[in-house]
DNA sequence: CTGTTAGCGCCTTCAA
DNA sequence: TTGAAGGCGCTAACAG
């Protein structure tokens, strides 16, 4: 018995008599036989494998931050999902060191582990993802659209903010809205924070009542609402629209804490939908994003690429939703509250 | 040139001029070479490569459920976190099918590719667990401290179940407990169950007032409390100890919405130490488990395992630590109340 | 239908 | 200190 016919018969082809397919199949089980993935790879020359790489997010003056944790599992689960559909495995690196040179290296070093690879958010410079990009297919999830070497697969930033924007002043007539922003190298963050300038142009009666620069984390909500808190009470804005959750999150526990009632004195929004705004008192109104389906997304484009990488380069939106819940300053029902949105 | 010399200078050997060691750094930075890991790991007969499988746990009656999501991204990091500095990679696989046969079929594809397996919580039967470890090194994570056939790396989740019910009995006065279990098909949940009964036995005065077998889900937690309140008022528990936060979430909602105060009527625990729980009014009181440790940990002992497969089968502990918020009955200060324990 | 054969790219002896 | 050569386990092309 020939390995080309044992070959064959593991690979379902079809050019095997059946009786000897039984067999082989048979010494397969009793021996327990299973593919060594090396030896295919090099036969093949292609591993089946996906590389996903994401950053650690510590902040120095906080723990061990969550809001990245969410955000890196739901998209490894979307990626993973539609992997497995097809077979494929999933190789997972967390980037803990900021030199970028290390960075670089490390991941030239995934390269040749991996068929293609998914990044999340904007990890490197544009010029070094060219040179990734020339060695294997690239997707960025929550990249910069303007992208030029990789596919690019983000939320709707921009619908998302303008419509939260909206809400805060049409709806409840608030018109001093102070901005809290995430870091400026997070192209996600830069989208908002713009989106939510060009929203606050259209209602020429309400005006900016300032920015923080904030990094994603609790803590930055915390020390805005500080400083906040520091300036006379007449510079105090009716509303306080965050980049994301977690600042949002800080932000709201900061007003409460000093005595001052959210969504009364002042509304309290986020962005992403991570679950436990539901939670919260008041509830959090915030704009969801789909993670996992980022993450799915892009899992679909980049496999794609690496059976055609002739495909013309592509940066896709998916749709975020504004979900309305008490931090605004609307009123949920008693029924809705038991079982929050999610 | 030859191809040996290279590899000399790629894998740091010393036997290389100088200046031929020089030159072939140059020439690789010119080429942007990378070395094809399917090609190694085919020669040195090792990947460095390990996996890990995990559960998707889905309730039939709601969404996705977010207490699995955490676990396996904070066990995930830990794992990466020992592994990174060992230059290994982490694949991760998470299991969809609940056939028991094809998910043993998925893992046998699995070892193919890893030189080693770290499993979260009782995947499998011991029995194919035992074919599996036969074949390479497996730890398991939160698994069955009798396993057999692989290292267990879990939570001293009978400590942490004892402290809480001493708390509540002793502290607070509570004597009528019920509990909100989680699945049987959990060694976790098993332990925890049977870690409450026991502690229940050294308090005469107290009694268990029934519980309920929850899957570890916010609803089950709900369910719980709706099946509590329909039963005679008398009936009606001084405290509910839950086999997780989700669950005591569940519950807490459910007992408010009802117009029961906790912890003044009830007061409710859980056990994990998710982030959410400090967020909550009241915050949480429950059992804080070091999770990422958990996945560290066992990757310690898989790669340990995987360089001395003769290493006696291990069965390690990691201590779980009492969080006392505000849902057992105790207060917080303000000032706590502002920088939550996370 | 089945067997034979020639690599896939790298590492590791062994010889020079 | 360097080069030459064999082989890791599998696949694919070709021959029978």
């Amino acid at each position: 018995m020939s390995t080309a016919t044992v070959s064959r018969v593991v690979h379902e082809q079809s050019r095997v008599r059946l009786s000897t397919r039984q067999r082989v199949l048979e010494v397969i089980e009793a021996l327990g036989y299973v593919p060594n993935s090396a030896a295919q790879s090099m036969a093949r020359q292609r591993k089946n494998v996906i590389g996903l790489v994401a950053l650690e997010n510590r902040c120095p003056d906080t723990d061990v931050e969550y809001e990245a944790l969410l955000f890196l599992e739901d998209v490894m689960r979307g990626v993973e999902s539609v992997l497995s559909r097809v077979g494929w495995s999933l190789l997972i690196t967390v980037l803990r060191d900021l030199e970028p040179d290390a960075t670089f290296q490390r991941m030239l070093r995934i390269c040749g582990q991996v068929d293609g690879l998914l990044i999340i958010e904007g990890i490197i410079a544009s010029s070094q993802l060219a040179l990734l990009a020339a060695r294997l297919p690239i997707a960025v999830i929550a990249g910069p659209a303007d992208e030029a070497h990789a596919d690019v697969i983000a939320a709707d930033n921009e619908h998302g903010t303008r419509a939260l924007v909206s809400h805060l002043i049409e709806q409840h007539g608030r018109n001093r809205l102070y901005y809290i922003a995430g870091p400026p190298s997070a192209p996600d963050a830069r989208e908002r924070r713009r989106a939510f300038g060009g929203a606050m142009t259209g209602y020429p009666a309400a005006v900016p009542a300032g920015f923080f620069p904030g990094r994603f984390a609790t803590i930055s909500g915390q020390q805005a609402v500080r400083e906040l808190l520091a300036r006379p009470r007449r510079e105090m804005p009716d509303a306080i629209v965050c980049a994301n959750d977690q600042m949002a999150i800080g932000a709201m526990r900061e007003l409460q804490s000093a005595g001052i009632s959210v969504p009364g004195d002042v509304a309290v929004t986020g962005f992403d939908g991570i679950p436990v705004g539901a939670m919260l008192t008041p509830a959090l109104t915030t704009v969801r994003q789909p993670i996992r389906q980022l993450g799915g997304r892009a899992a679909v484009r980049l496999l794609d690429r690496v059976a055609n990488p002739a495909l013309p380069r592509m940066a896709e939106r998916l749709p975020t939703e504004l979900v309305i819940r008490e931090s605004c300053g609307c009123r949920l029902s008693a029924r809705h509250r038991q079982a929050p949105t999610t």
